[in-house]
DNA sequence: CGCGCGATTGAGTAATTTCAAATCTAGTGG
DNA sequence: CCACTAGATTTGAAATTACTCAATCGCGCG
């Protein structure tokens, strides 16, 4: 057993399980190991998926008509990804969700939370408190692009995600601000 | 009984439910009426409360250290409103909520939520799909500020909310879509 | 060494803001 | 019904901020 470890203990790490819980919630998540500039979607394809980042570093990314492309999300250890509009709303996804970093996910399907919530209430509970925390950053981001100036932003973005900043390029923290990547440029000599 | 509505099947709308479900839920709904200018919340108080908004007009906003205020969300009939991110942390508010255009709101405590959501699996399935679609328009907004200028961004604020646009004045457009109402003006003169 | 990607720099342009002033509008009292 | 007023919107000119496009720099890697 000693190449298996047990995700549900690392996802739930808060949560107290019986053997058979532990068991059974493992076999729900499927480990993947990703390489550096994989898709795990794309758009226009159902997102019945989210992902727990193990190891590595990704992001979503949404590309819009005239061709930009505009980070939503990035995702190192321990967060989600998915697209979780579509994974919500059982549409098509708009978004692509990319590899940054070398990666280890456990993917989890819309179904099997489903199953999980049902006969687990504790699952259930942490997954609303999930939903509510990601809820309250995309609150905080759009307070931030209607009250701070990129550069505020730039250093807000750094000093809250120091570890994520380590593993990207500086031109997808431009695609995350909303700026272009001279701007940044400039911005990041301003600051130093 | 002639001047009492029942909230509940106005509220909840697509879900059924026995008449003695309906008595105890209509009970948890505290009838407001508000004149334009009245103030439901402000910062540093407890959000223990959403408002079902059943006719009128609200808005949410922020103030900032500069003193600017942003709009965060305007609510009209069937919509909800609260400072969800306080809501839902049980911390202090960091927002105003005020009053439009007179209203009548009716008042949901976390707590009868939560008692609520317990007993009744499709009262929990309903707030959850709520949060569901906020956060899907949360999304929707931020894609809106990376991706869009300033005008797109008027444009399809007044094409997906007509109703909106009715009831509120322009300097409060422009606090929502985070521009000047210098610059609203400017824009509006150019799309006509 | 040289290729290629990412970051930086420069110059010109476009979008938006600021501040001040002018105009419009709805409501009030005479 | 009109004049007045306060709030809301519009306009103008200058300043700021960010963008575009083109060129250059820096660095890791085959």
């Amino acid at each position: 057993m000693k190449n298996t470890i047990s995700i549900a203990l690392e996802i739930f790490k808060d949560i107290s399980f019986s053997e058979k819980e532990i068991h059974f919630i493992n076999s729900k998540f499927k480990k993947m190991e990703l390489k550096k500039g994989d898709l795990l979607l794309t758009p226009d394809t159902f997102a019945n998926n989210q992902y727990y980042v193990y190891s590595g570093c990704l992001r979503s990314y949404y590309i819009n008509a005239t061709g930009k492309d505009h980070t939503t999300q990035f995702a190192i250890k321990d967060w989600w990804i998915s697209d979780y509009t579509a994974f919500f709303t059982t549409e098509k996804a708009v978004m692509n969700i990319e590899c940054l970093q070398d990666a280890v996910v456990y993917k989890f399907s819309r179904e099997d939370m489903n199953h999980l919530c049902e006969e687990m209430p504790k699952v259930e509970i942490f997954f609303r408190k999930k939903m509510e925390k990601a809820f309250a950053s995309f609150q905080k981001r759009i307070l931030e692009y209607l009250s701070d100036s990129a550069k505020e932003r730039y250093v807000k973005f750094i000093t809250t995600y120091p570890e994520i900043e380590k593993c990207i390029r500086n031109y997808h923290i431009a695609s995350y601000l909303g700026v272009t990547t001279e701007s940044l440029s400039r911005i990041r000599k301003s600051t130093d």
